[in-house]
DNA sequence: CAGCATTTTGAAATTGGTTTCACTGAGGGC
DNA sequence: GCCCTCAGTGAAACCAATTTCAAAATGCTG
């Protein structure tokens, strides 16, 4: 009734209705003590009756701050790569719930270009206050570039020592150790480590799985398969390789993710080893679909509502002017049964 | 160096940089055939030059088009539910791809409530054109209410026979059918389905895998669990309960999505079942873990990518001011091991 | 009741674009 | 040389809010 679609009611229709002026009403919805309680609650009324609501991009043009948050997430090398880790999907969950909270508005964007100015362009375009990009991945230069712009960032991933925009991550290192530690107490003697570690953090969750050989004397022998490709396929595949060159097997295997700890156990499985018998496994994320794995899946878990506040909170104070520091977020092992 | 943070170049300074009027820089960077070729190139050169970019809330202000489509996902009860089917992600993901192609900005909604206003509110606050709700749930009437406001909506699930809204999902009753029919060409004779069935989606999967018994001599007979909670573990109880309280056991099982058919799977081999000796199992989405389950789920999939970019063309139609039909996604039955 | 401070209000300017409309000047026909 | 057309351009209005600033209304003091 109110609204019958011809035309959005604006704050003048409810100033000439409340038999006010403008800025009064505009006053009134801001909850301004420089109007009379009086003359608001007449005019909150009229407002509530005729379901105003204030045209956010009338606001955002006139204010500087947007209130809106930029985030990006790369949905389409996920589906390229049949990522099959939702992950990355509980972290936009943690960021969309610390925005809510906020008061801020989500605008999700799946960049086409991966360069600095494609980035700044949805920023002055789209008027966001700041940029979350979910996934370092390759990027460091550009993201480097990009914040070198004055834009108001914030990633996910791991810091670079000579990076000039804050990281929020996992503590990689920590989780590694989480591993190598859980390998060394079961007596455990050659660990091989599977991912990617072009990528920081593959690199790091390496390095923290290594560092363990320091706290033993016994002589700890490492492997690595250097992992291309994202998938469970393309795992599976690695590790049958892999079985099929070396002569003496693995008894731990540390994956950088949850998938690739499942297809590895599938393929020794199948190779005739037993998990956790002769071949212990530690994946990563603890996605669902761990705990009902067969065996139910030893893995690092990150806390995604945590890394959702943090990145969100932090974003806030670099556009309020401030410098935070980059952060790791909690890091836990969980103990099941690979 | 072309924006120092100070103040972000405006139309108006492009303008004055290459000694034309404001208008002529909007026609210019408009491509419109009202401004001279040469004039157009100096406009765009020193646009470009200065890394201008326009502000899209004054242009959204002025247009009454604001090429912004809302999509809400209700993130707080897929956590709350430890939902762990990421199929609603890989919708997103469609969703996200298709309006990135037709040039919409996607902005993420997680409301707060779930009543008509707060939608409606949404949209006349944020400055949407239209509204994706990507499960449609127990809020039948809420949307009912909605669509009646002449808000542009389009939501993903079932559609009533009487909804006044343009409603996107699978083929459940064909996917049904698939499950039934896969089930009867194995000789199955006692078919058990599990899911809620107050879910419009659900009951329309369940009528699918019992319409089959027409096309069959043999006695069928049909067994229901009505599950609620969406978890792994729910169903997993589910399951053990019901296995406790039966005399004869089914042969054969469809769950509303694959987490419970894999619980079920678990239960029933926890109980000595084989599967698919004893009884064969079909889940519902194919999410990634399906295929590597052990044994390899069979399942019925959905086509997200269409689902996405049908999602959005339909709510583009009805953003142009057309009432396009309700309709159903592709539908394919993938036949694993179990 | 004048004089002054304080509260409350509204006219007008502002935000960064787009659109309308009127104007200029070049080119063509007679 | 005159009139007409039309491509090209810019001044001003407009979108829906907020903010500045000045004025009006009110309250208070002496």
């Amino acid at each position: 009734m109110a609204n019958t679609e011809k035309r959005a009611t604006t704050m003048a229709d409810i100033a000439r209705l409340a038999k006010v002026s403008k800025p009064t009403v505009s006053r009134a919805l801001s909850n301004s003590p420089l109007v009379n309680a009086k003359t608001r609650d007449r005019v909150l009324s009229v407002a509530a009756e005729h379901g105003y609501a204030v045209n956010r991009n009338a606001q955002k043009l006139r204010h500087k701050r947007t209130n809106t948050i930029a985030v990006s997430m790369d949905f389409r090398s996920h589906r390229e790569n049949h990522i099959s880790d939702p992950f990355m999907f509980d972290l936009l969950a943690g960021v969309s719930e610390a925005l809510g909270d906020r008061n801020q508005d989500l605008l999700l964007c799946a960049p086409n270009h991966n360069d600095a100015a494609a980035f700044r362009q949805i920023l002055n375009e789209r008027g966001a206050d700041g940029f979350i990009i979910l996934g370092q991945g390759h990027r460091e230069a550009m993201l480097k570039d990009f914040a070198a712009t004055g834009a108001p960032v914030v990633v996910w991933g791991a810091a670079a020592d000579d990076a000039n925009y804050c990281v929020i991550g996992s503590d990689n290192f920590l989780g590694g150790q989480f591993a190598g530690r859980y390998f060394l107490e079961q007596g455990r003697r050659h660990l091989l480590f599977v991912g990617d570690t072009s990528f920081r953090e593959m690199h790091q969750r390496r390095e923290g799985m290594m560092s363990v050989a320091d706290e033993t004397d016994e002589d700890i022998r490492f492997d690595d398969i250097e992992l291309h490709g994202f998938g469970y396929d393309s795992a599976y595949d690695a590790a049958t390789r892999y079985l099929d060159v070396i002569e003496t097997r693995p008894d731990a295997i540390f994956t950088w993710n949850d998938t690739a700890a499942m297809a590895f156990i599938s393929a020794f499985r199948d190779a005739g080893a037993e998990v956790p018998g002769d071949v212990s496994v530690v994946g990563y994320n603890d996605i669902p679909a761990a705990q009902y794995f067969h065996p139910p899946l030893t893995t690092i878990r990150q806390d995604t509502h945590q890394a959702g506040r943090m990145l969100a909170a932090k974003l806030m104070r670099i556009i309020d002017g401030e410098t935070p520091r980059s952060a790791q977020i909690r890091t836990e092992l969980i103990r099941r049964e690979s």
